[in-house]
DNA sequence: CAGCCATATCTTTTT
DNA sequence: GATATGGCTG
């Protein structure tokens, strides 16, 4: 009796083929990461393999925690020195050892999106660029674009010739590389692509790892990018022993640069490859996967997979039609509590997913009201948070002080009297003598023009270059007391006495028990792998199994996850699926939006709740939604209730209510309204055919005359029933 | 220079 | 509806 003979056939052939190229096409919940971990121990234990010569990647921490604790329970000895890790840190192990080679210091700092962002707004203000025109979030999705594809700032350069836009993002492009390596800083994106230059650069570092990772497994390999599949491809050109683990119909990640081409081409890659579909499912219902089956099923281009389980049937799918988000967010609350007041579930066996972040206000409102423990995951994460990176800021300024940004956040925090235009006048100074910002406050009396304000820098520069001198003398606890302390951080919170500020202190409070954690977890600790760890970790990863609370997640994050009870709310068409992919001409992007319901749907072990609302508010807005087409991709017998037809006629859901409701909601601001715009007169009546430049084409139900402005009601063709101001929506008459 | 108020934009998803 | 930003004033 071996550990291997509880694995089903297929998975055994899985774990028992270790040479060569292996493409392991794992259903949902068909055991693979039991797979990957029986085969890290197969390889250690019948094939006497050195546990240092495997390497296993991962996307998330959590996935590489769980990973390296099952590798412990089933063997016990040797998993420690197996390499486990995610994708990014990987690559910082590498980058901390060998960038100097590309011209980097060692103790780079990693910028996270919030430090990207002030970096592109000084790139922006320095090349006159109008940021009206070229947002600069669109201009960061486009730099990250071409770093996922590997395209450097001089190719980018010499490609856009041609385009005037295209040049100008160039510009954009390179001005931004010159500040990140002027601060000695690499973004997440810089983390793949710098380690694949510098294996592709550096035969010696290149040869080292390959000698190194005899064995390499690739999990999620499905949302893998170009830069990660080059990364992959480097380190096992040599061996050729790599194993990637993935499923096509979970492939979520395109809008971050994920290419699902990379798992639909791996036999073309490797020739050689051995390829294992692993179809039983352990996780779920019958019906559940039926429904899930049925759904993905719909899709065109796929390698086909068809799940099925020894698990019975079970129960049916649950789904509710309601009138708006708050009614669904009650029968959800009302439903959890009943279940567990009648000690049928755990609030932890319960989760919500949902396509949007915005979605989860709602449900914590009446969870809050409800008295029902909850987590959220995703959303602000717990390191965006203003007082964290505040602190960190500190701490990143002490540990590398050519990191400008964080100089910048804190130099004035708490308030020091130090103002935009002091500021400017260093910046001109040290970009004059072209050194960093922080030497330039240095040497402030230096500086022409500052006055009264170098009274006030000097300070500032003595404190961080006391603490600077401090590092490796006091504990790192100290240290962060010490600065908390002397800026006078907290004690500004405290005074403020509101539950905001109140809630900033906890999150401070849990800051200094991190540090804490890390302090004694560690050997040498150091303050420089602390930013570190605390720059890679996901808010998923915080998720704790023993404490017992509702989650409430986005569906990307569910990805991975199980639950005895699922709820699948907004299944919506224009929610979900979102407007973006209905509209899109990319067959493609609808697909992807298909895979993630299908995502969603495999989460579920057990129960399976799904709801939509017929009117929700959205960004300010009130939305009139179809129930979602993925929802009616379900063969009806799965359902408990049947689900009522399309409305030939919708527009009795308007109705006179929600005329009488607008008319009596835009009476009290009449009086002062009439200064805006209004138009005196509309191009279109109702039952007219309109076109909209987002929605497309659309059929006019109504028109209510607010005090503002007309408010126009009309069903679009693709994305349903909108209302809209007039003068916002600029809709066309089409004769 | 800091605090207040008006406006604009957001909503797809995140390592 | 909520938040980030920009402009204005004290």
């Amino acid at each position: 009796m071996s550990i291997y003979d509880s694995l089903n056939d297929m998975q055994q052939k899985a774990v028992y083929q270790t040479e060569g190229p292996l493409l392991i096409l794992a259903g949902a919940g068909s055991g693979k990461t039991r797979v990957l971990t029986h085969r890290i121990a197969y390889l250690m234990e019948e094939k006497g393999v050195n546990p240092w010569n495997i390497m296993a990647i991962t996307f998330t921490n959590k996935a590489a925690k769980e990973m390296r604790e099952r590798v412990d329970q089933l063997i016990g000895y040797g998993s420690e020195s197996v390499w486990v890790s995610t994708f990014h840190s990987t690559c910082v192990r590498i980058l901390r050892r060998f960038i100097d080679r590309l011209g980097y210091d060692n103790n780079f700092t990693i910028y996270d999106t919030d430090d990207q962002k002030t970096v592109m707004k000084e790139v922006c203000k320095r090349l006159d660029v109008d940021t009206k025109i070229y947002k600069e979030k669109n201009l960061l999705g486009q730099i990250s674009k071409a770093k996922n594809e590997m395209i450097s700032a001089e190719e980018f350069y010499a490609n856009s010739a041609s385009d005037f836009r295209q040049r100008k993002v160039a510009e954009v492009y390179m001005e931004y590389e010159k500040r990140m390596r002027a601060n000695n800083a690499l973004d997440f994106d810089d983390l793949l692509l710098k380690t694949v230059q510098l294996l592709e650069n550096d035969e010696q570092v290149l040869a080292y790892y390959q000698d190194r990772f005899l064995y390499i497994m690739v999990d999620e390999y499905q949302d893998t990018n170009t830069v990660q599949f080059k990364f992959v491809s480097l380190l096992a050109r040599k061996n050729r022993n790599l194993c990637v683990v993935g499923d096509d119909d979970q492939s979520i990640y395109k809008f971050r640069g994920a290419n699902i081409r990379n798992i639909w081409d791996f036999e073309k890659t490797y020739e050689e490859a051995v390829v294992i579909k692993l179809e039983q499912n352990y996780r779920s219902t019958q019906n559940i996967l039926d429904a899930a089956n049925s759904v993905i099923a719909k899709n065109t281009e796929r390698k086909e997979k068809r799940l099925w389980t020894e698990n019975g049937k079970g129960e049916l799918i649950d789904f509710h039609h309601f009138d708006n988000g708050y009614e669904e967010a009650e029968y959800v609350a009302y439903d959890i509590s009943k279940k567990v007041r009648k000690g049928q579930r755990r609030y932890k066996d319960c989760a919500i997913l949902y396509r949007t972040n915005a979605q989860s206000r709602m449900f914590e409102e009446r969870f809050i009201a409800e008295n029902i423990p909850y987590k959220i995951v995703g959303g602000v994460n717990f390191y965006g948070r203003k007082e964290i990176k505040d602190i960190l800021a500190y701490l990143k300024t002490i540990d590398n002080g050519r990191d400008d940004v964080a100089v910048k956040r804190i130099i004035n925090v708490p308030k020091r009297g130090i103002g935009l235009a002091s500021l400017s006048k260093v910046q001109d100074y040290a970009d004059g003598r072209g050194i960093g910002f922080y030497d330039a406050l240095k040497e402030a009396e230096e500086v022409p023009g500052l006055g009264r304000a170098t009274a006030k820098i000097t300070p500032f520069v003595t404190m961080i270059q006391k603490y600077r001198s401090k590092l490796g003398l006091v504990s790192l606890t100290d240290l962060l007391d010490e600065i908390l302390e002397e800026t006078g951080y907290v004690k500004e919170l405290e005074l403020e006495d509101t539950d905001e500020a109140r809630a900033r202190i906890e999150n401070i409070d849990e800051l200094i028990s991190k540090l804490a954690t890390y302090v004694e977890q560690e050997e040498t600790p150091t303050l420089g792998e602390f930013l570190e760890e605390v720059a890679l970790v996901a808010d998923i990863d915080s998720l704790e199994e023993d404490s017992d609370y509702v989650v409430l997640m986005t569906l990307h994050s569910a990805k991975g996850l199980e639950f005895p009870n699922v709820y699948l709310a907004g299944m919506e068409d224009g929610l979900f699926p979102s407007f973006m992919t209905i509209t899109s001409d990319d067959p493609m992007e609808i697909e992807e939006e298909r895979r993630l319901c299908y995502v969603g749907i495999t989460r579920a072990m057990e129960e399976l709740h799904m709801s939509s609302a017929r009117m929700r508010m959205v960004r300010g807005e009130t939305q009139y939604n179809k129930i979602s087409r993925f929802v009616r991709e379900i063969p009806s017998d799965l359902f408990q209730h049947e689900i009522e037809k399309e409305k030939a006629k919708p527009e009795e859901k308007v109705g006179s209510y929600q005329v009488a409701k607008q008319a009596f909601r835009s009476k009290p601001m009449v009086g002062k309204q009439f200064t805006v715009t209004k138009a005196e007169k509309l191009s279109y009546v109702e039952g007219d055919k309109v076109n909209h430049r987002m929605f497309g084409i659309g059929q006019v139900l109504n028109i209510t005359e607010g005090g503002r402005d007309y408010e126009v009601t009309v069903e679009f063709e693709k994305v349903g029933i909108k209302k809209m101001f007039a003068s916002f929506a600029k809709l066309e008459k089409m004769s």
